[in-house]
DNA sequence: ACTGTCACG
DNA sequence: ACGTACGTGACAGTT
């Protein structure tokens, strides 16, 4: 038996823009509903093994069962631009797959599918109907099934009805199904109906009157005398409503099914339709097409020295080359052993694998050391192994340069630049040689994996110039050569350094925490009447909620919400909230610190994490690997988490923080006069704010409303709502908005400048810092009410935080720089965000607190004073 | 692979 | 009317 799929495109389409959270490619365009169509599709046709398929859309023209009533039509909901300008695309699509599109003046996409199915259903031909609309359930047959989509929680699952199953869900045939839908109208789709019948009556008369005509002819004998008497006085209204709910089964149009015959999808064009959506997930389907415009690869391996000999000549005379390398991934030895496998060169067009070779570190010591321009995707693993960094020269990192111009892509390998920069095709690591480690496939040189490792050095080296174009367009490069490039090697030095930690002090710290919680998991299995998984918030909100039976209120997507803020509402309601809470916060100190830090210690003592430059949205560093930017320190027992980082023997830390940057950032950039003053002047922002905000002489500020004025602050720098604050100080939105316009009123200039932020946002797209660092906004022209709001807040923070970010950047170069110049036995260890951690011998300390205080203070000139709090100390703990 | 939670600035 | 404060990363549980 053959199958024949027939999708409705309008419907599906539309389920999928709203099923799928938001998805845009690199141009910006919006493709979260051809992605959720496409999913669909796949799933379907993998599952079904079909032998025919065809899609059906409806045209914009009135159609003949709505054409008396044209206008009405007209009022339907107007489809948002993020989903108007996809429909045009899913189409190309389809038609690179070479799957029909099935469409017919005067006619809506329900009736070209009625009409086909009815057709060619038969014994022989199998159809399956596949859309989100429940009004086709009336096509329902022994030979066609209709097939519903419904997408939750990000999983497509689907309902199939037969005419049985019509039955069961609804009692009444696929047929009577028109005259119930009829019968009880359908507002979003303008479907009239009877009025005071709903689902219930419509359903109770057709099953036992079988259709609408019968029940008029019946109509004096109808129960309830309530449904008798609308049915008797809307007439009319039932038989127009039947019309339209009734699909058309004998439209005239022509097909033939063997046009519909299922191809290959997955052609050159529809390639490169993936490619130009960005649907990565997608590409394993593609996996044997031929890519007409990938890289053409000359490649070859240079494993003696006599060919290295004769290539290094060839480098020392070039211009420009582009570089790679490949580390041994697999034995991890002790941090500094040398693990370097690979070198990839690219020289014009043509590339060289060195590998295999006993001095490959000299062999990368000559190459940094040469005077060509150096292209590479990602210098930063390059650089940690060369012995002097400062000898590595000329360098351009096109991964750091790809994301100043748009931080906001999820990555950025070689198929990213390729595509993004390149506009050819390029296969990604993954694709090219699974899941296996380079170094491994390079050993015995497996051709893709040599093809691959080439590809990172050409395409950083093809890709050079129109990336640096771009960046000069985009008035980006003195951010990069001045501020970004010298980074890498300052992020480089802090990896190699790593942190200290006291191992035993770590051990203790954990038995003291197992101990606590082992105490805890017993009052609170007490407390509850039994044992349960008090990790699962699904477990813990049924007992809370349900068996202790306490005010749950808040929900999420899935169930209770068992979050810190809602349970600390329930303290008072019952003891184990209070040990619930403990426990969380202990398990959690174990797990991901106690526990989670002793796995990064390396044989030298210390922790060497990743500082990723290429993350953030706003140009701040993120911190991998472990992440070292969010060791606790606001609870106590958390903090002491601390007084296990330590520095080596004979040394301590210097600790050195920004105070209050983000607001001293907000004062510059907006020039408010008032602000610059209070910075000028104040000792305590927040105190000032507070006694300009509430008209009380500084004096006076009480506590309470110095909190108020410290979240007002925090509020400004968020992008404030009138809503986030109240929930801040559980007040009401209305106080909220009072305390907001008063701080507005106070302070004009800050109000002109975030106004400003948002309408630069609006017009071009995107907001820039104090350097010149670019977040573009996507969200700020969405017609989602939600989606934009969010958009303006970012409009606002991203300045703030981004100019705080470049300062910060600004500051570990000079750090360092003044560290190196000095002399001092001292280094970086560590970056959050507005402080530094240093490292330092202990009877410099005095000496280098001093020089970083003051090179963070100087290292860019605001409209108001940047003040550093700096401390020394023999842990981190004791140095804050 | 996603969700909820929670650690930081 | 819409329902959130901005930026991250890791872990445990669930799908």
């Amino acid at each position: 038996m053959k199958k024949l799929v027939l999708i409705d495109g309008h419907s599906i389409l539309n389920r999928a823009f709203y099923g799928v959270p938001e998805l845009s490619n690199s141009q910006g365009l919006h493709t979260n509903a051809i992605y959720g169509f496409l999913n669909i599709m796949f799933k379907i046709l993998d599952e079904e093994a079909a032998d025919y398929i065809a899609v059906a859309f409806d045209l914009s023209a009135p159609t003949f069962r709505h054409k008396e009533y044209a206008e009405y039509k007209g009022t339907r909901k107007s489809m948002p631009d993020e989903l108007r300008e996809q429909v045009p695309l899913i189409k190309d699509v389809l038609s690179s797959m070479n799957i029909p599109i099935l469409t017919k003046e005067g006619y809506e996409a329900d009736d070209i599918i009625g009409t086909i199915a009815k057709r060619y259903q038969s014994d022989e031909v199998f159809v399956s109907v596949i859309s989100g609309d429940r009004d086709l359930l009336q096509l329902s047959d022994k030979h066609i099934k209709i097939r519903i989509p419904k997408t939750s929680k990000g999983v497509t699952t689907i309902h199939d009805y037969l005419p049985e199953d019509v039955m069961d869900e609804y009692g009444v045939t696929p047929k009577e199904f028109i005259d119930v839908k009829a019968l009880m109208g359908d507002t979003s789709d303008n479907v009239p109906g009877v009025p005071s019948i709903g689902e219930k009556t419509a359903t109770k008369i057709i099953q036992e009157y079988h259709s609408i005509e019968n029940a008029i002819e019946h109509v004096d004998e109808l129960k309830p005398p309530r449904a008798s008497k609308a049915l008797s006085e809307h007439i009319e209204d039932a038989k127009f409503s039947k019309m339209l709910v009734t699909i058309v089964t004998d439209a005239p149009i022509e097909t033939d099914i063997s046009d519909m015959e299922v191809g290959n999808l997955y052609t050159k064009e529809s390639l490169e339709w993936i490619n130009k959506l960005e649907f990565k997930s997608f590409l394993k389907r593609y996996e044997n097409v031929e890519t007409e415009a990938s890289i053409e690869l000359d490649t070859s391996v240079i494993d003696k020295q006599d060919a290295w000999e004769s290539l290094y000549t060839k480098l020392k005379e070039a211009k420009e080359f582009g570089i790679s390398v490949c580390l041994e991934e697999t034995a991890v030895k002790s941090y500094h052993e040398n693990s370097l496998y690979a070198i990839s060169v690219t020289l014009e067009n043509k590339s060289y694998i060195i590998k295999d070779m006993e001095n490959i570190s000299d062999i990368l010591e000559e190459i940094i050391r040469l005077d060509a321009r150096k292209y590479i995707l990602s210098l930063k693993p390059l650089i940690k192994l060369v012995k002097d960094m400062k000898a590595a020269k000329n360098f351009y990192d096109i991964s750091v340069a790809a994301y100043l111009i748009n931080p906001l892509k999820d990555s950025y390998f070689v198929e990213d630049i390729a595509r993004d920069y390149m506009e050819s095709a390029c296969s990604s690591k993954s694709e090219m040689i699974g899941k296996a480690k380079l170094d491994e496939v390079l050993r015995f040189n497996d051709e893709k994996a040599i093809n691959y490792f080439a590809t990172e050095s050409y395409v950083a080296l093809h890709s050079e110039e129109n990336i640096l174009a771009k960046l000069k367009d985009l008035e980006l490069t003195e951010l990069y050569e001045n501020v970004e490039m010298p980074l890498i090697y300052s992020l480089a030095k802090m990896e190699n350094t790593g942190v200290r930690v006291d191992e035993e002090r770590l051990k203790k710290y954990a038995d003291t925490l197992l101990e606590k919680i082992a105490k805890l998991e017993e009052s609170i299995t007490r407390k509850a009447g039994e044992s349960f998984n008090i990790n699962s918030p699904k477990q813990l909100g049924e007992i809370l909620f349900e068996k202790l039976k306490l005010s749950g209120g808040k929900k999420t997507k899935t169930g209770y919400s068992t979050a810190a803020d809602v349970l600390e509402k329930l303290a008072p309601e019952h003891e184990i909230i209070r040990d619930i809470l403990e426990y969380r916060q202990l398990t959690k100190l174990n797990s991901t610190y106690a526990t989670g830090l002793a796995g990064y210690i390396r044989e030298d003592g210390r922790i060497h994490g990743t500082f990723n430059q290429t993350i953030t949205a706003t140009g701040r560093i993120s911190s991998t690997d472990p992440n070292l930017q969010n060791i606790p320190v606001r609870t106590e027992m958390g903090s002491k988490i601390r007084d296990i980082f330590v520095p080596k023997e004979g040394y301590v830390f210097v600790d050195a923080d920004y105070s209050q940057i983000e607001l001293r950032v907000l004062a510059s950039l907006s020039g408010d006069e008032k602000l610059i003053e209070s910075y000028r002047s104040a000792a305590d922002i927040h105190a000032a704010t507070a006694a300009q905000v509430f008209h009380v002489p500084l004096d006076e500020v009480t506590p309470e409303l110095r909190r108020n004025a410290k979240a007002v602050n925090f509020g400004v720098v968020y992008g404030i709502s009138a809503f986030g604050l109240s929930e801040d100080l559980s007040i009401s939105r209305k106080e909220a908005l009072d305390y907001i316009n008063n701080y507005f009123k106070i302070y004009g200039g800050v109000k002109k400048f975030l106004d400003k932020q948002v309408a630069d946002a609006k017009e071009k797209g995107y907001v820039k810092t104090m350097f010149g660092r670019i977040r573009p906004i996507p969200e700020i022209k969405s017609s989602n009410f939600m989606t934009r709001s969010f958009g303006d807040r970012v409009a606002m923070n991203s300045p703030i935080q981004g100019s705080a970010a470049d300062i910060m950047k600004i500051s570990m170069l000079k750090v360092d720089e003044a560290l190196e110049k000095s002399g001092f036995d001292a280094r970086i260890v560590l970056q959050i965000h507005d402080e530094l951690l240093v490292e330092v011998k202990e009877d410099e300390a005095a000496k280098v607190s001093e020089l970083v205080e003051k090179a963070m203070k100087e290292a860019v000139s605001l409209k108001v004073p940047l003040e550093v709090d700096a401390h020394i100390g023999k842990t981190w703990l004791e140095a804050k």
